[in-house]
RNA sequence: CGGGGCGUAGCGCAGCCUGGUAGCGCACUUGCUUCGGGAGCAAGGGGUCGUUGGUUCAAAUCCAAUCGCCCCGACCA
């Protein structure tokens, strides 16, 4: 492609609303343009790369026997009333009525309409398994787009979804999906783990995320370099270390004006896991304490598994049931409901003692109250590794994509049902799996870019090779790079031809930005020496050959650079 | 939805406090020079100052409302 004849915006400066890497080079390399909050125009280079994740997407969902389709966006609402869904979720469907007043929405998934279509097509076991895959766009109104191309309401996703026959059936299909993922994420350039990640309200028996490390991520996972434990911090579970417990006696003492963990550490000059944080939260069932250790986070989320959705509670209610303020309030003594971390099973801590102004120490969790045990505190790095004990790390990712085992969720409540060999109805058993392409590419920049700009990993690069002659006024200089560039097509290969009457330093910064994995430079210096040159934009490394060998050189390289 | 910030030319910004009818850099157009890392000189084009209402002789500037965008948090099927 001419540069002349395309759209090829670049910016030289950063553009003011961008934060993370990706979206300012995103922008400023002429890929995308933002519409509004969380809807962006994709440009012709923008539209490339997107169209090279999507190929290697389709390559390897067709490979583990996946069939594409189409789904709609728009969706009447019946077939979201059939699920349930309709009224569970809340704002974040976008929703509209037809001419006809009949209730309609944007399809922010689909497995309504699978479970519609597998209603209707699926009739025996002998029609199972199926694999059906669609590359669409999804709508969620968002209650905070963000990160350029990371968080929008509109986007693209691969979205697929298995029917088998029973749990051993999608137990093969989502391990297929697994490893398929997998290859997806290496060919495009991605350095990602598999971690264990909630299923929420998809339902279902078990979910995998794949996570990009990337500092402009919006989710933690914890890994442990030892063993292969890996899970989203959501639900991620964690050994905290242990403190030195001094060998208290248990004694009522006076804290006067220390209200936090930290006054009251620095008051009794304590190690702050030597307490307990008692927080005081408000239940549909009513009033409960729940108690971490006092360095440790309480995970809200944990905690609603076990017990729905919880509030913290208002002073007067503290006060009401503990009979002290916030900073004074402890489990000893109390009769409510006390759910304690696992972390507490042993020691001797300090906790508040219900009395404004005094603390007891040396209270022993399991003899001095009776908590119900469960794991509620956040995951730390440093922490013990629940599978072998070995330091927890906690990283930054961007979640590109998911795998959910769905079972008869669905299915039961759209009627998608098979028969079996013995002529008896059964719910098919789906699986659900997600990929956002534009996360993709949006991660590929996170990972890959220096001060000048992207650095594309070659799968996903939108073209292959910058052929950057330096003047084109230069008659000589001109002619070979026209013939160079129409041998470069000839040979397939995907060539962006810097053909603009700008300076060189202007094209020189503008093929840093754009960042495609070679760069062939014709220059008056090489050419009177009759050498062009080659420049890696990953390593740096130069080539210098003559003309006639540019092509074969170019082409060597980059199937170098595939590997 | 809570907290914070910002809306002035295509992009990045100043001007606002202390009202007097809009400016800088880049980009763009034309000419000359220059040509291996974001050129120089000269001459140009381009803005209902987000919107609406109010105060005033006079509003980018003061007041009110409203819309939009960004960041932090909540939410995220």
């Amino acid at each position: 492609m001419r540069w002349t004849r395309s759209l090829i915006p670049t910016l030289k400066e950063d553009p003011a609303e961008a934060e993370a890497v990706s979206h300012r080079l995103m922008v400023r390399a002429g890929l995308v343009r933002q519409l509004a909050a969380g809807i962006y125009v994709y440009l012709p280079l923008g539209q490339r790369v997107l169209d090279k994740v999507n190929a290697v997407i389709r390559e390897e969902m067709n490979r583990i026997g996946g069939q594409e389709i189409t789904m709609p966006v728009l969706h009447p609402a019946e077939l979201w009333q059939q699920t349930g869904r309709w009224s569970a979720i809340g704002d974040e469907m976008f929703r509209l009525k037809d001419r006809g007043k009949r209730e309609m929405c944007l399809g922010m998934t689909h497995e309504e309409v699978i479970g519609w279509l597998a209603a209707r097509e699926v009739r025996s076991y002998r029609d199972l398994p199926q694999t059906w895959y669609q590359i669409q766009v999804k709508l969620r109104d968002e209650a905070r787009p963000k990160s350029g191309v990371l968080r929008t309401r509109e986007f693209l996703m691969k979205d697929s979804y298995t029917l088998d026959r029973d749990e051993a059936g999608l137990e093969k299909s989502y391990q297929l999906h697994k490893e398929a993922y997998c290859r997806i994420f290496e060919r495009c350039g991605l350095a990602f783990h598999v971690v264990e990640s909630d299923p929420g309200i998809m339902g279902g028996a078990g979910a995998h995320e794949f996570m990009a490390p990337s500092e402009a991520g919006e989710d933690e996972v914890a890994l442990c370099d030892r063993c292969d434990y890996s899970a989203n911090v959501e639900l991620a579970s964690s050994r905290p270390r242990p403190p030195e417990f001094p060998d208290w006696n248990l004694e009522e003492i006076p804290t006067p004006n220390a209200g936090t963990i930290e006054q009251v550490c620095a008051l009794l000059r304590i190690d702050p896991a030597l307490t307990i944080k008692s927080l005081l939260l408000v239940t549909k069932e009513g009033p409960l304490l729940a108690l971490v250790r006092g360095d440790q986070q309480l995970h809200e989320k944990k905690l609603a598994m076990l017990v729905g959705e919880v509030r913290p509670a208002h002073r007067d209610e503290i006060l009401m049931h503990l009979g002290a303020e916030a900073g004074s309030i402890g489990p000893v003594g109390t009769t409510l409901p006390t759910i304690a971390d696992e972390s507490l099973r042993t020691g001797r801590y300090v906790v508040g003692a219900n009395k404004d102004g005094f603390h007891v120490r040396g209270v022993v969790p399991g003899t001095h109250f009776q908590p119900r045990w469960a794991d509620i505190h956040h995951a730390r790095s440093g922490d013990g590794c629940p599978r072998c004990d070995a330091d927890l790390r906690i990283e930054r990712v961007i979640e590109v994509g998911n795998i959910f085992k769905l079972g008869t969720k669905y299915s039961v409540s759209l009627k998608a049902m098979y028969l079996n060999e013995a002529g008896e109805e059964r719910p098919i058993v789906m699986g659900s799996y997600g990929i956002g392409p534009a996360r993709i590419a949006a991660a590929a920049i996170e990972q890959h870019h220096d001060q000048q700009g992207i650095i594309w990993p070659e799968a996903i690069a939108p073209y292959q090779l910058h052929l950057l002659p330096v003047n084109m006024r230069d008659e000589k200089m001109m002619e070979l790079a026209e013939a160079l560039y129409a041998q470069l097509q000839a040979e397939r290969v995907e060539v962006l031809y810097d053909d603009r009457a700008e300076r060189p330093g202007v094209k020189f910064k503008d093929a840093d930005l754009l960042g495609l994995p070679l760069r062939v430079t014709i220059g008056s210096h090489a050419l009177k020496e009759g050498v062009v040159e080659l420049k890696v934009r990953r390593t740096g490394e130069e080539f210098r050959v003559p003309p006639s060998e540019v092509v074969s050189k170019a082409k060597s390289l980059l199937s170098n650079l595939l590997k």
